[in-house]
DNA sequence: TATGAATGAGCTTTCATTCAT
DNA sequence: TATGAATGAAAGCTCATTCAT
């Protein structure tokens, strides 16, 4: 924390922000006085209050990115390859929950366009995409179309993460990571009858 | 439409408006504009903006619950049900991708707090959850807490009405029901081996 | 005064001020404050500051050209429409400084346009160049292009309304409007030798 | 302007600006980084951005003092004296096109108050008077306040100057300066009938 | 009861000026 | 001496809400 720049500075106070009281009430006085700075100083790193939201979208997937895509290897069976990647992407959030509530937030914002979006899941995406053709191909996982999977498995762990947050008291026993890995696979992975 | 009472004119306004422009661009005057009325007219029916907003959550969720219960029966086995109940789930929102940008907004909004967004669920939830117990009891699903299987369905599902709305180009085939169907109940059913 | 409508009564504030403090010290608010109204309501009226700014000057020439144009009579001799036209002139801003402050500033304004400059001063100009065609053609007035006439006489008398009002002290003696129009003439009249 | 120093370096990039976007849209750090310093520097030479365009205002009309006063000699008559000074002056701005936008920005602006306006045309306004005076004494001048005249040549001149940049399209015949001089001097001489 | 003009707090953004380097 | 990052006051504008009609 001691030598983080000015931008990072910024970045983090307007996540703090957004996550604590919505993307509605951030105005940037607010985000100036919490990144310790005067409201102008913000626009020598931002030029809108729209491309700073822009740029901290881009900044967390980054972030998750490099933790979720960390110690991934094509010698590991398909079955270990999936845990693996949606087990980070699980356990990162579930560690920063700041995150999904700016993820959550940012998603539903008009700030955020879809070319934005895609971008920023893009290294993501393309790594799972690669995990469900080996699996396809391999005949374990259905021949349905990528983004159709992607988004089953997404969808799902992203929407409970959400709810743990939003609810805590809803889940009395703790929830099992290897419970929701299998759900998630069985979801998606050919059942021999 | 000719009946419609001053009451619903405001709130189908309102839900036109937050979809088209979302929540961010969707002030009173335009409310007021779009419904026919003066931008007082709206306070004799709700005290505030916030009451109107939930309001219309809480109408939007009576109406889809209705859809989706509509024609479930007891009788028939469990995974028929599910099929029934999760399949007009997801062809009612569809058929109204208007109200799945209205929920993602709304959902994201702290106006809508985790109160509320139980109440309006409540009903569909107590029908989900007494299928899943059933079907758990039959040894048909999985034994893990029921907040956590509904969950898991209604995440991977909702994401994927999302997706289809924002980005319709990326699935070049159209996404068949039945393989969601499948899906949704292959990660929550028991697999023997 | 007593019955002003809301939105002359925001353009006589608007007036007011820019001749007072000059164009660049006229905040909305300052503008609302001494309109009696709150900051938000001039925005029912005009759109955009600049707005503001632009239908007051259409407003100013309005005004003017109706002093100016009244009374003109073809009946009479080029001299005495000459004398009658640019009398008026002079005597109107004589009487209004506070318009001859206000044009100053606006003309200088980016916020005036030079298609807007013209639109106002539309009526005057069309009467002065039937004057000087007729003048023209009689032989009593230089053969030279409208508009450069148009402009010394203009020109000349505008500076110096100016000048009277900014530097008052200059001019010990009264300056004597015959005097004033008889350098006009003699500018652009023909002298036989 | 090898060997410009920085003061008339930061003098023409203001002149520059103000000329192109106008008075309004000329901030500091635009004009440091037209003249190619930091914005700091301006206030080793400028104490105030106020001051700084006090000086511009000096600085031209020493420039615009300097070619008009120059060639003047007693000797010659007046109305070849008269023709010098006024064609020079004339001449000079349909040369600086910029000086003319820059001279009606500040002539209009609160920051050249009277006596700063006064004192830059102080030279100038010598030499013309002593003219002036002559031309009165000789008994070809109206016997009328120097300041008058002085004002009506000088209005229907500048606000000329002014037009033709303004609206170049206005004049389809190149305006003469044999033409204006007359009608300048047609309006201060004394006419035998 | 229904209206929509009026309000003013609060928003984003700009910019003259300062000051540590 | 020169720099340009930092500042924060002040600008234009929006909009939920009120209230006289």
């Amino acid at each position: 924390m001691i030598t983080m720049d000015k931008r990072e500075q910024i970045l983090e106070a307007t996540a703090d922000l957004i996550a604590e009281q919505g993307l509605q009430d951030c105005p940037m006085a607010k985000v100036a006085r919490h990144a310790g700075c005067g409201a102008g100083t913000i626009y020598r790193y931002f030029s809108t209050k729209d491309e700073l939201v822009q740029q901290l979208y881009l900044h967390l997937n980054e972030k998750m990115a490099q933790h979720c895509l960390s110690g991934l290897s094509d010698a590991e069976c398909i079955r270990k390859r999936f845990d693996h990647f949606w087990g980070s992407f699980y356990q990162f959030l579930r560690a920063h929950p700041r995150e999904v509530c700016l993820f959550d937030q940012l998603w539903a914002s008009p700030v955020i366009c879809s070319e934005l979006r895609e971008q920023g899941m893009q290294t993501m995406h393309q790594e799972i995409i690669r995990l469900l053709d080996d699996g396809k191909q391999a005949g374990l996982i259905k021949p349905l179309a990528d983004e159709l999977l992607l988004t089953m498995t997404f969808g799902s762990l992203f929407t409970l993460l959400k709810k743990q947050l939003q609810k805590p008291g809803t889940f009395t026993k703790p929830v099992q990571l290897q419970d929701l890995l299998n759900m998630c696979w069985d979801a998606i992975c050919v059942h021999s009858h």
